[in-house]
DNA sequence: GTTTTTGTTGATCGAATGATCAACAGCCCC
DNA sequence: GGGGCTGTTGATCATTCGATCAACAAAAAC
């Protein structure tokens, strides 16, 4: 492991020991420790992220108390500002059609949880049963489908009142998209722009039939 | 653990040691495997799990040689007959409206894999990479995801033709459902069929176009 | 250049893990 | 009811795990 550090100087293991300041060594660590325990989960070992953080498992314990709060702390990282402000206020704006309004956050949206380190332990920590887990969700419910579900009454003054289970269907047949590539790692769309276009389509559809009629 | 077994009588711990037919051993090994690697996932422990199957820790290498076999038997027993032969042939039962079938397909499919040992072991076995996974969604795609694209394209003769990826989007709004319920451990409604409905109705939306008017 | 500070390491501990083996004991057969 | 087959157990081994600590050395302060 690590052979680039062992290439001609035998005598000398230590040649790379580097003294960086606090808080960019924490970083490091915290950027090694999303990719690792996104990868294998948090039954990884402490030894085989130190090794890709380039330091010794001890030094882990100078940052983080523990292995558990070094999850915690991956967790916050990942989970924190992934919901952004503007999103609602898009969603709410009604001088733009409803179909335009959920593309454009829809895009927005899985731009940033189609990732590799989110998808996986997001999911990681879904079976492991984290509560942040389903808080993250139960927020996302409140703060953008039930205003989703709200818009499409509105837009469709009131003829068509979709159940919040229809968004979560919306929002489920897009997320898995993500589920699909980076749990199973199976083939998908590079660009998965017009699939969900396709998606929102057929979610709007129930309004199309009260609205021709009462234009 | 186990304080049902030390009762009264301190002195001989083993009163409930009882020698089973191989066949029937294997059996309690394999449901309470499927149901301990579920919960806790393939990380968990051979000593727990063998405690959960009232049997010692060294007894299962008797069954399975190795955790590795063991986890591969766990596999092979979620995956192996889960896809109803007659699901195939009852999509593709034209005699009957295609949302119907549809309907009558998501019905049992979920009815099959809705349950918390299937959708648990899949998501671990998924996220540890394991082929099985692959090969499952594969075969799932090709044998059903593929003829409901070719059923709804003959049932609008022609007129619509749905890229596989709506199908995919169609099935990953339902799995969603039983992902939130025992991934994520939320409350989602405990007859999923007028969600399943509504969803399939959402589906075939494309096809009232075309057909009002060549009708 | 010397001293001080502190980021970093190697060694190590106790507990838990997967796996093995001789010894035990329940059940079948005569 | 007494052997004998074999399902079952307790003890044990070698690793690996998370966590700790004194000792080292690179950067900062003077």
């Amino acid at each position: 492991m690590r052979p680039d550090a062992w290439g001609v100087c035998v005598v000398k293991a230590s040649i790379t020991r580097r003294r960086l300041h606090p808080t960019a060594r924490r970083e490091e660590i915290m950027a090694a420790a999303v990719a690792y325990f996104a990868e294998v989960g948090f039954g990884g070992s402490t030894r085989e992220l130190a090794q890709r953080a380039g330091v010794t498992q001890a030094l882990l314990y100078k940052y983080f108390g523990s292995k558990a709060e070094l999850r915690e702390a991956v967790f916050k990282r990942v989970y924190l500002g992934r919901i952004a402000p503007h999103w609602l206020a898009e969603l709410r704006d009604r001088s733009v059609p409803l179909r335009v309004r959920l593309c454009r956050f829809y895009g927005e949206y899985t731009a940033a949880i189609f990732t590799y380190e989110w998808m996986r332990i997001f999911m990681w920590a879904g079976l492991d049963g984290d509560a942040l887990n389903r808080r993250y969700l139960d927020h996302l419910c409140d703060l953008l489908l039930v205003p989703v579900q709200e818009e499409a009454i509105a837009e469709s003054r009131g003829q068509w009142r979709p159940a919040i289970e229809d968004v979560w269907n919306l929002h489920g047949g897009i997320v898995y998209l993500g589920i699909r590539r980076f749990i199973y790692r199976l083939p998908v769309p590079t660009d998965v722009g017009p699939v969900i276009e396709a998606a929102i389509e057929r979610f709007l559809s129930p309004m199309a039939v009260g609205d021709g009629v009462s234009a």
